[in-house]
DNA sequence: ATCTACGATCTGTTTTAATAGATCAAACCT
DNA sequence: AGGTTTGATCTATTAAAACAGATCGTAGAT
């Protein structure tokens, strides 16, 4: 029903389908059922706005009110930047599955140590690295970092495990942007988040 | 609380007073209570969407997902718009009072007969009256309009008075538009947000 | 000085989103 | 085939928004 809010609820989803997130992953990571969040995509529910913002905050986007003279404008800046992504530089997809996998992980144990910035920072870097097309002999380290944090969700004093693979992550970051900076010159291929910006915190 | 929501109160609130709104008269058009409305410009509520939605498109805004990349990119768009806004052209302060008056009162009325067009068009009009310079001897066609909303409040079968003032109305709002467009170069009904300052409200 | 409109803030009552949890069929991968 | 994951759909409980209405002090306007 909620009428006018039926745009809201497909670019919730869309966001979300394109993240690759499944309901539960999001869950996860929001710290809501993934039965409200079907609800919400659905439009069956007339959500508030703190768990709008909470949602959005997930999937990167933000809310804004604008005054409808410039909305058309808005809608034209907004799409040319979802254009200029490529969709899809893919990984094997047997990378992309561990990738994930290792993301929903981390976002559950996330969930009962909240206030971990390397947990946080793990879910970056996945994030990031779903958009790389990944070698297969780095599979490694995409499964060594998915068992150290299953080992950790399970003995939470093992965090000096974790924080190597942390390390191990933003190597690989590092050097397949490097790769991808110096190889294809034409920058036809641009991966969809920002490199740039790198060089962690 | 509602933390992320710090930015939406203000928004809500700047937007009605621009438009010279006061909570009641807010209130009246939306359907919402003035306690309510209230509570929400001071941040004091978690609203729902619904709620946010119908009261934004009341402020001619409207609600939308941003991805934060292009959020900056945006809110410059928004804020261009808003300064290319010709300032201040002043009516009368006894006009503009007027007009305040008829605009609540018309709201009023529209409440009590939700789906009458006349009323809808009416308090369009007079939205957009109050960012007109209107010379002092068309006060008289705002007063009679007013006094047929007023009949019109008390007796709803005399829909023939109300329907020659919005007639009345909307010939002074051509007049008007013309004689700016004349003098100045507008290509549309250019309404001047920001009244300037003053006693307005 | 009176009258009005303004926004903020109380009091109740009703409505409903949000939660926790389980279940289901369909699709997916091994 | 067997196991897993996906999204949708139930139940029941709790917390909070939304509503209706009244009140208050403060300005402004007549």
């Amino acid at each position: 029903m909620t009428y006018a809010t039926e745009h809201i609820a497909p670019t919730l989803r869309s966001a979300r389908e394109t993240q690759g997130l499944s309901q539960r992953a999001l869950s996860a990571m929001a710290g809501v059922p993934q039965s409200h969040i079907s609800k919400i995509e659905n439009g069956t529910v007339d959500l508030r706005v703190s768990s709008l913002v909470e949602l959005a905050r997930v999937l990167d986007l933000e809310l804004v009110l604008v005054p409808r003279k410039a909305i058309s404008a808005v809608h034209a800046v907004v799409r040319s930047r979802a254009e200029s992504v490529p969709t899809a530089v893919e990984s094997s997809r047997h990378t992309l599955n561990e990738l994930k996998r290792l993301q929903q992980s981390v976002a559950r144990t996330a969930q009962i140590h909240p206030a971990l910035p390397e947990l946080a920072e793990i879910l970056r870097l996945v994030r990031e690295l779903k958009h790389f097309p990944i070698p297969r002999h780095y599979l490694d380290a995409v499964l060594n970092v998915a068992a150290a944090v299953k080992v950790f969700h399970e003995k939470p004093f093992s965090l000096n495990a974790l924080r190597d693979s942390l390390a191990q992550l933003r190597n690989l970051r590092n050097a397949l942007a490097h790769a991808l900076l110096t190889s294809h010159d034409t920058e036809t291929v641009r991966p969809a988040y920002d490199l740039d910006e790198g060089d962690d915190d």
